[in-house]
DNA sequence: TTGTTGATTTCGCAA
DNA sequence: TTGCGAAGTCAACAA
């Protein structure tokens, strides 16, 4: 069982200086107790947790259980600097993490190498693709004009005509809140003074909208609509086999 | 090099004891390629890694650097099932996170124990509590109608009556921006259209505010307070010597 | 550098 | 349970 101390080479209590730093974690378990003075002032009873120190100084104090957010950290850009017993990380703001160690159970350090780094595979500009596809779901009838439609204050997500020919801006969110209905207001405002638009009128379209902007938008006559994205992509998916 | 297999309970050198079930945290330095499916679709190509496996069966995949959130992770509660050379996570939803494991370079399980938690001192919301006590810093005089009053569109801060008995709507911040500025507009447009209520002011009080929302609420007619936390707060602890 | 927006947000509170 | 707002939000992107 290769247990602790397998790699070191790695001195956690160095700041790394060179353009090319070496990556190294050093893990250490621990009962302590910690304490957090900064934006806000924090406390943490002394009980045995897990101490991650990365290469940049930043710390990270995880207990087991809960989400992936340690109970306390700082973030880099900061300075470790540690006594016999006691750790003390600062920022550049004048935050401390103070970390008081009572019982080491291990510690270890270990090089990782620089990380290539995660690849998204997005979700979210998908959704206006498609409902421009499938404007059906607005209306029987209803025609593209353009998508990211331009306008002196950014661009409307979809703008298009209903059945009777008359102009709608669509704004997509994934999940709209007042926000959107602001914004979607604004856009109609600026619209509507174009005497070839106008009548312009608004559709809130969105995987989830929240009450509130349901109401507001439904006050300025904005419709609401929810999107199915799995039935959306569903339909897409059974276009591209023919 | 054993630690493969494990499904909830904890191997080796960390016996579990409790008579709850036994917090463990597994420490797993491997190289290692990640795939996330879920809301979104996300790949990590190999690389050397930490991996760190609580209690929960929650998984955290940590590199060096960045923040306290790791490069991938799988929230609780999930289910870790491991057959060599391979992890799978699975949750309630479907989501998944594959980890193949290329090389170990060390595995290691801790008994922690349950965490006796966070004690977080300074909050937000005290903010508003504080002033609901000490409406005299808008004004002499003037009365809480309630806090959280609610609108169609949501709560008010703070709703109260000034020296001559009008009313008027207080939204708080900590730090208010253009946005603050919005929502108190919305609430007193919507409120004003009350025959009952009208006229009511607003009041837009915070710690910080951003000279292009000072601008815009005083341009509609709205009072800027800046409020002194830690005044507030000693006031406070003055009351409660009597 | 600064500000704004989205997030596999997470976290806490209240209805 | 669910929904909403705040976060020591973090992080990516535009200005």
């Amino acid at each position: 069982m290769s247990g602790f101390g397998l790699v070191a080479s790695c001195n956690a209590w160095a700041a790394p200086t060179s353009p090319h730093y070496s990556a190294c974690v050093r893990l250490v378990i621990a009962r302590c107790s910690v304490d957090y003075a900064g934006r806000l002032t924090a406390h943490l009873p002394s009980a045995l947790r897990l101490l991650i120190v990365k290469a940049d100084g930043s710390v990270l104090v995880h207990s087991d259980g809960g989400s992936y957010k340690p109970l306390n950290w700082m973030s880099p850009p900061c300075r470790l600097t540690a006594t016999e017993g006691k750790w003390t990380v600062t920022n550049k703001a004048g935050e401390t993490l103070t970390v008081n160690i009572e019982e080491t159970l291990s510690d270890t350090s270990v090089e990782l190498g620089i990380d290539p780094g995660l690849v998204k595979d997005g979700v979210e500009a998908h959704l206006q693709e498609l409902l421009a596809e499938q404007l059906h779901l607005l209306g029987d009838g209803w025609r593209l004009i353009r998508r990211e439609y331009p306008t002196p204050i950014g661009p409307v997500d979809i703008m298009c005509r209903d059945d009777s020919g008359e102009h709608v801006a669509v704004e997509m969110k994934r999940q709209a809140g007042i926000d959107a209905v602001e914004q979607l207001t604004r856009y109609l405002e600026l619209l509507n003074r174009d005497p070839l638009l106008s009548p312009v009128h608004g559709v809130l379209a969105a995987q989830t909208i929240k009450l509130q902007a349901r109401t507001l938008a439904e006050d300025r006559g904005i419709r609401c609509v929810v999107l199915d994205y799995d039935a959306m992509r569903g339909i897409e998916r059974e276009g591209t086999l023919f």
